[in-house]
DNA sequence: ATAAAAAAATGATAAATATCATATTTTGTT
DNA sequence: AACAAAATATGATATTTATCATTTTTTTAT
């Protein structure tokens, strides 16, 4: 079900928040609305994108495969961000895959649409421009941390992270389903040695466990891992 | 000495390459020459940029301090690159400082000039802002080589990685003075191993030391080392 | 609801890396 | 050219992290 970009619950959220009714109804005209089931693959590593993507609902993840094999997360995405413009801009292949780790609603706009639209509107330009550039911020807050950081202190900044950016469920876990390895491949870390420390973050009390499910119990204590005390 | 922006020899090497003549000359009005020597600061993490930076000549790092004290080189820049657009066009204080690694020359040119800019040629802003993702994407495969790399694979990355962007002097030493700790803040490891695994490269032959300079011998073997062969 | 598959958990051990201590060499300055 | 300061080098050891093996639990698909 396709839904009018002048009335999108997203629409505040991202650069599209100053464009003109007017040029959003020629972006929704160019528009089309797809969904993505969980696990599926939006786009790959190496490919050409035809336009930019929306996400309207859902969250996904961008990786990047190492040449050892392993994927590495660089990035989490969720609903109101873009997706691709980077690549839209540079005009080159993508060097991202993004999957799906839930359902997610996802509009596309072609390519030409965005470009017109960022050589002609500069309030367009400068907020997506932002948007590049605060993504630049917090990619070197990640290289220092990778950096600078152990495996248990960047576990722990995750586990904040993850609770600060998804957010809790109904029972106060932290609402996204990732797998060990998942988050292993998030922080750089064999998936034993994350198995590991979330055992020992439980036994800390720190965290609980549900299944696959985190809950922080002691955000205060955590934060104080995560800086190195 | 200040010199003319029209006929500036690095106006090619970055968004400035899309201004016109006309226009070139009013920032070259506004612009203020500016010598920065060796390990000088041109500015500090957390200082609110009123211009943005032209790196006519030298080269230098950007480092951001971790919370263990210790200082994480993000990224080197040399002859040719800007430096601030990050901030100015974000309007928010700079996450990085900037330390000459050499002497440098570098032209100031006020946030109001460039903003103005951004706004009215759609050529300039596309040009910077392709130039915020390369260094996106750049950013992006540090955090890959962080997380999914060990030291001695990141070690051997970074000396290719040097020699590529920083060339050889008349001897064939890599053409930047770096201390074995400041390497090691651009890897994330200690300065001692850091000094270990140059010996042990130096022992296999695949590089050979001066004093703190290196000279790369073995280039193939290296690359291998970098992709974990 | 159940079975198969996948993921999580945990132990044992090996390998990588950090830390601390100290000697030697190089660099920058006068 | 000589000196002091800084950086480099190296050894010994501790700590962190990875790897491999196996069992238990959870998730997914039917």
């Amino acid at each position: 079900m396709s839904v009018n970009c002048d009335h999108c619950v997203i629409r505040d959220l991202n650069a599209f928040n100053s464009v003109s009714t007017e040029d959003l109804s020629n972006i929704n005209k160019h528009k089309k609305s797809i969904h993505i089931k969980k696990g599926e693959i939006l786009f790959e590593e190496g490919t050409a994108l035809k336009g930019v993507y929306c996400l309207r609902s859902g969250k996904c993840k961008l990786t990047k495969l190492a040449p050892n094999g392993r994927e590495q997360i660089v990035r989490f995405i969720k609903k109101g961000e873009l997706i691709g413009h980077r690549s839209v801009i540079s005009d080159s292949v993508t060097h991202l895959t993004i999957t799906a780790l839930e359902d997610m609603d996802v509009c596309f706009v072609p390519k030409s649409e965005i470009l017109e639209l960022f050589k002609k509107n500069g309030d367009f330009s400068l907020s997506l421009t932002k948007s590049i550039c605060a993504d630049l911020d917090e990619a070197n807050n990640s290289i220092a941390n990778m950096a600078q950081k152990n495996v248990k202190e960047r576990l722990a900044e995750s586990l904040l992270f993850f609770d600060r950016i998804f957010g809790k469920d109904s029972e106060g876990y932290i609402s996204v389903n990732l797998t060990r390895e998942e988050i292993a491949n998030a922080i750089g870390t064999a998936t034993e040695s994350t198995i590991r420390l979330l055992s020992e973050f439980k036994k800390d009390g720190y965290i609980s466990l549900s299944g696959r499910r985190i809950k922080i119990e002691d955000p205060v204590k955590l934060q104080h891992l995560a800086e190195g005390y």
